[in-house]
DNA sequence: CCAATCGTCAACCATCCGGTTGAATATGCT
DNA sequence: AGCATATTCAACCGGATGGTTGACGATTGG
């Protein structure tokens, strides 16, 4: 019990404050996906992305099941609610405009990422 | 220009990722203060407070005025739309659910807090 | 004018973060 | 058995982060 149990929200808004995470978090919105899979985009080690994908788990975004000697990636949309409870206190927004965040993923995606079309 | 120019979201998120700055954005809520006396309710330096509401700034998330010797901050709830937009796309949330922000703002700030009933 | 107040700056420190590499540990295939 | 694949572990590195303290420039008030 050495960690003090940090707020979920810390956990949460740090792990969706790296680009890479929430591009990883984009693409298992398609669909579950192995490690290497994910990792297969990015211009990175594998080992890298495994950290990132721990994070993203001890954040509760995602869940990860290890079936064969595959582990699976799954989103989890749920983690995100409180958060966005939270933000949503600051300034009454548009309830939900998917029109605009079709338009974001553009963007967070940038052109130069093809393979996830 | 030493920055490539950050992904707005990066900022946004880091800026929340962290409880003191969130506590600091939940007090900017009820009405603009001044440096020191958002300094006030917490254990810690004014300069870590003033390093703090820079990174706020920095992130767009509050805006500083100096009038006089006195530097006033205000809170600036459209810096969180990008942000509010992203999230909404992973799972449709309850469009805005006061009740549970309340109840957010309890667990935020804490019993222990009572300065900012 | 002088002293107190407001806030930042600069240096420093410990820790965390995001990345690397290389070895280690499964599991699956033939 | 033996090799390839999938994933993590461990050590390491540079740079960012969150905090401290002390000095400093502005501004105000007596």
């Amino acid at each position: 019990m050495t960690a003090p149990a940090p707020d979920p929200l810390d956990t949460v808004f740090a792990a969706l404050a790296d680009p890479t995470r929430r591009a990883i978090l984009t693409m298992l919105l398609e669909d579950d996906m192995a490690v290497t899979d994910v990792a297969h985009p990015f211009a990175m080690s594998l080992a890298a992305i495994s950290k990132h994908l721990a994070v993203l788990a001890e954040a509760g975004l995602i869940t990860q099941e290890k079936r064969g000697r595959v582990k699976w990636c799954k989103l989890e949309p749920d983690a995100l609610r409180a958060a966005s409870v939270w933000m949503q206190g600051f300034g009454q927004f548009d309830p939900v405009d998917l029109d605009a965040f079709e338009r974001f993923l553009e963007t967070e995606l940038g052109p130069d990422q093809d393979s996830l079309s």
